[in-house]
DNA sequence: CGGCGTCATTGATCTGCGTCAACGGCACCG
DNA sequence: CGGTGCCGTTGACGCAGATCAATGACGCCG
């Protein structure tokens, strides 16, 4: 077996290729993103992409949740997006990379020199086609988060997203990737905040703190209600 | 003549023909974009597509500015989007409008049935492209917003807010398409804070107020250093 | 097991912006 | 010209959430 096979054997495998924007190509093709990609893990906190740098990968999420942030001059960060496996990073056809990107569990990404993947997506109408569908759902759950930043109270803010977090994972008790200082920054709140909002939830039944990480949505219902 | 040729002929003359999305498609397929599209003109304040609809027509702007908005379940509104000449505005291949898209000015509009649209830019990866190089660009904007929103005070907002819309204008005295309102719900401020701002800036001496929409920047470095 | 560092919680206080209310200015219209 | 209505401005006040500060709970490592 040649590298380039046994490589386009391990894409086959791959745990997202029917999710991730590969899935719609054919036998050939999928050999030759192979060959201009490879695989990188990452530890917990590593950072992928630095905001301003130059734009020079892209990239595949296989396994884990990264994170997207930039920050104010005086240094508030705020996080602009979650990424989850299946999900794409990086900003194909342009210069600049403009926001960090940083993994916030042990992680596995497939790499793409941008250039690279920008020649193949031109070449290859029906990735773009994944990919502009893929974008199109990305701005959309931007657009409502904008919602949720400029007009939301802090509490319509908590409950919207632990209803959204449960959503990606498993039934019940969910183990949240982010540590408080990251929801809040996520919520544009201070960590203050978000820890005395889960106490009052807790308090309140709505949900239960099992630990610092592990948190369980006893009155699903209620908490929408909350959202708003 | 016939009516497409007539069409043809009018698309050619079209002011935003070199900036829209249609920029890169050849005499042909100008010319079956155009028989699938039709113009139209809306009154100030008129709605286009309303939040929650049925996804039917995408367009590009010809002229004129308008909004995209949402609001929250108790009625406070968020502006999520400005849209200039040469945008392309609406949902392409997807079901429901996720937000309200209505004329702030007099404007004209390019409308296409969405599915006409989608089936045309299957069929044109150049034009499917463009709309690709778009939509990152936008969601690009939306982040930065989105810090705007999470992070920053209200002065930094209405800084910010200023030399962008500048960048849109003319040099020098600008003619803001929105109300003092709209600007709040643009920022996530109330009408109260944008005018005391205001006001606040002028005693300064940054701005000028020439009447209510008619702004000047005099000191555009000082709110540059306001801006963060 | 104990000491240390990190993260989260909780309390006390402050403040930026929202809310409520009154007023002012400009356009439009009879 | 004066009335009417909308939009914007300005002031007084209150509160949600930020800030400042202390304490608590874990995990880690020697």
């Amino acid at each position: 077996m040649t590298d380039v096979t046994q490589e386009a054997h391990f894409c086959q495998a791959c745990v997202v290729r029917s999710r991730a924007i590969c899935a719609d190509l054919d036998q050939d093709e999928i050999q030759v993103l192979n060959s201009i990609g490879r695989r990188r893990n990452l530890a917990a906190g590593e950072q992928l992409l630095w905001e301003g740098d130059e734009a020079i990968i892209v990239a595949n999420v296989v396994r884990g949740v990264l994170k997207l942030s930039t920050q104010t001059s005086d240094g508030k960060e705020q996080i602009l997006g979650l990424v989850y496996p299946s999900d794409f990073v990086g900003r194909p056809f342009g210069q600049i990379t403009p926001y960090g990107v940083q993994a916030l569990t042990e992680a596995e990404v497939c790499i793409f020199q941008r250039t690279d993947f920008d020649r193949f997506a031109r070449e290859h109408p029906r990735l773009e086609h994944k990919l502009l569908e893929r974008t199109l759902k990305e701005l959309d759950r931007t657009r409502r988060w904008m919602l949720l930043l400029g007009r939301m109270t802090a509490e319509q803010k908590l409950a919207s997203f632990l209803l959204e977090t449960a959503e990606r994972a498993e039934p019940s008790s969910l183990t949240m990737p982010l540590s408080r200082q990251q929801i809040a920054d996520v919520l544009g709140l201070t960590i203050e905040t978000v820890s005395r909002l889960f106490s009052k939830m807790k308090m309140e039944g709505l949900i239960d703190l099992q630990s610092r990480r592990q948190v369980a949505i006893l009155r699903p219902a209620e908490l929408a209600v909350r959202a708003g």
